[in-house]
DNA sequence: CTCCTGGACGGTAACGTTTCCAACGGCTTA
DNA sequence: TAAGCCGTTGGAAACGTTACCGTCCAGGAG
């Protein structure tokens, strides 16, 4: 900045006015600075931008589970689209598994002092973000420790909903395959309970299976266990894509004359393409991405000043065939 | 982290090595210096540290198309878990579609310090990053107008297995539907017709087909297009995974004796579920990304001052079917 | 005992911006 | 004509860190 002072032959103070929209700045002087800038090829330098007192950096930091999960990675490219709109680039932390690499993660975004901190967070307390001053939104689940924004999914809403469809359906004998992830996964527990309790249909508590790993493979054998029972379900609920995909495959190696049902949670590509179309309860997921971004930044640009939001997106049953099957 | 030194009765300087691990300082005063630093809930400033003179923040970014396809959110895992693993964090630059919009992308990008970039280029010129004084590795695809590292695969080996996959199954009138990205593309158009001649198989050019979005649909309508010729193809290679996904939903409306085989480039999740499994040719994805990430961190280290690299990844046939299938 | 060496530590410049303040002209207004 | 004001500009401080240089003290060698 001060070569480019010097080729216009102004001071760095007009450059750096120039540079940032040039308000109160002749028009002939602006002219000379940004034909300097573009001889000398000059572009503002970021990291001594942010270092300004109160200044943040125009960046937005995305933490989240598994790039290769698309319901993460539809949330990841919504956020990056509005972000890149507002001129913010996006920071993804090395995302470790266990809540303690997720702390150091995050604890790293904000050194590098970013505006703000998308977070889907894993268990544990998130306490020591209260003190940060960085305003966090978090995705898909709550956090406890502290008071933030949360945009998620009815899950409770999209637990019922399936069950109760496979209960329309005449099953009575609906098995839930549960992931680990406590909360989002606890409430969709909720909402199919809840539809059993409305029903006023007996529950076996046997059929409800919590997946330690909550991976395909986990819920493949869970399934061919399940299949083996003399008093198998007629119906299966996933609670989870990866958990539908594994559900499916085991189903493949039990050729019955009645099939049971299936209904997934999280719409996946290709779901309309199985042997058997899959039946899931979906949200739009980009669009939680889209309102956790602007949320953010709106929130770093001091725009949006209200308490905590609790923002809580729909779900809806996408009938395909796999969960529109009879009982035997 | 003034702060810091009078709380702990020491100089500046003292603290700062204390924070960089302490070589010269004395146990004792070490230990008062880390009181110190727990008590106020220190964390360094990466903004100020990036800004001495030489230094480049300890980011990566990341420049790439759709992280909505596995293919790149394979890529920008394993990237982001090798830069991880070194302490480096990595920013996705908003992506635009046009060349332009890349450009654009990638200077914000340098602006921000970055110590490397990973890009999956467009089309278009990118001699504006010689000057940039940052190392490139780009991914998956080279780019014209700089000399620099480059990781992909090997994508004429990859068209001509295909290829010749398909005529020894005796397969004449193969379909081979383009994307638009022109390298990767042209290259397995390459192996295709290298297939054919090697074959000594003649070729029919009109069944070669450019789609100009290479979305799913467009390939759909393609395949439904060539699908009711009269000289219709008996197989077809879907040189994307998008594609192939294409190709597959348009014929499953033609119910016939014996369908058209498929082979699609690049794996894809429930490949193996479909009603006949894909047949693809694949490639390691996750090690294209890791190995961009490691040789960039190499390169900003200086531990690596070899030549630029050009790393070729190998391409495997992975049969599952729709590849077998026998002409009619 | 003196001189030298070396380890430990403190102080300060520097990185590239932004922002505030002061200065300077020209113009309007009284 | 003089005073005041505004628009335009230059200059300097500050942000939080690192790296270099210099100082101080202790201990060993002569």
């Amino acid at each position: 900045m001060v070569d480019v002072a010097k080729r216009a032959g102004v001071g760095l103070g007009t450059v750096s006015r120039v540079v940032n929209g040039g308000a109160g700045v002749r028009e002939h002087t602006a002219d000379r600075v940004r034909a300097a800038i573009a001889e000398l090829g000059f572009q503002r330098n970021e990291v001594a931008r942010a270092l300004r007192p109160g200044k943040k950096s125009s960046s937005l930091a995305l933490v989240l589970g598994d790039l290769t999960n698309p319901f993460y990675a539809t949330i990841a490219k919504a956020a990056l689209e509005v972000a890149g709109r507002d001129g913010f680039a996006v920071v993804l932390g090395s995302v470790d598994e266990d809540p303690e690499g997720e702390r150091r993660a995050i604890q790293e975004l904000i050194g590098r002092q970013v505006a703000g901190l998308m977070i889907v967070p894993d268990q544990g307390d998130h306490s020591f973000l209260a003190g940060a001053g960085v305003p966090v939104v978090f995705v898909d689940r709550p956090a406890h420790g502290i008071e933030a924004d949360i945009v998620m999914v009815d899950n409770e809403g999209g637990g019922r909903l399936a069950t109760e469809h496979l209960l329309q359906q005449g099953h009575q004998r609906i098995a839930i395959l549960l992931a680990p992830s406590y909360y989002t996964i606890g409430r969709r527990l909720r909402g199919y309970r809840r539809a059993f309790r409305s029903a006023g249909v007996p529950l076996d508590e046997s059929l409800i299976v919590p997946l330690p790993e909550g991976t395909a493979e986990e819920a493949a054998k869970a399934t061919r266990e399940l299949m083996r029972r003399a008093d198998r379900p007629t119906a299966l609920f996933a609670s989870t894509n990866f958990l539908a995909e594994g559900v499916l495959r085991a189903l493949g190696e039990f050729p019955l004359e009645y099939p049971p049902a299936v209904v997934g949670f999280d719409d996946f590509r290709l779901a309309d393409m199985l042997p058997t179309p899959v039946t899931v309860v979906a949200s739009d997921t980009a669009e939680l991405g889209r309102i956790a971004a602007r949320l953010l930044l709106d929130r770093t640009a001091g725009t949006d000043t209200r308490p905590p939001q609790r923002i809580v997106l729909p779900c809806a049953l996408v009938r395909r065939g796999s969960g529109e099957r009879p009982p035997a």
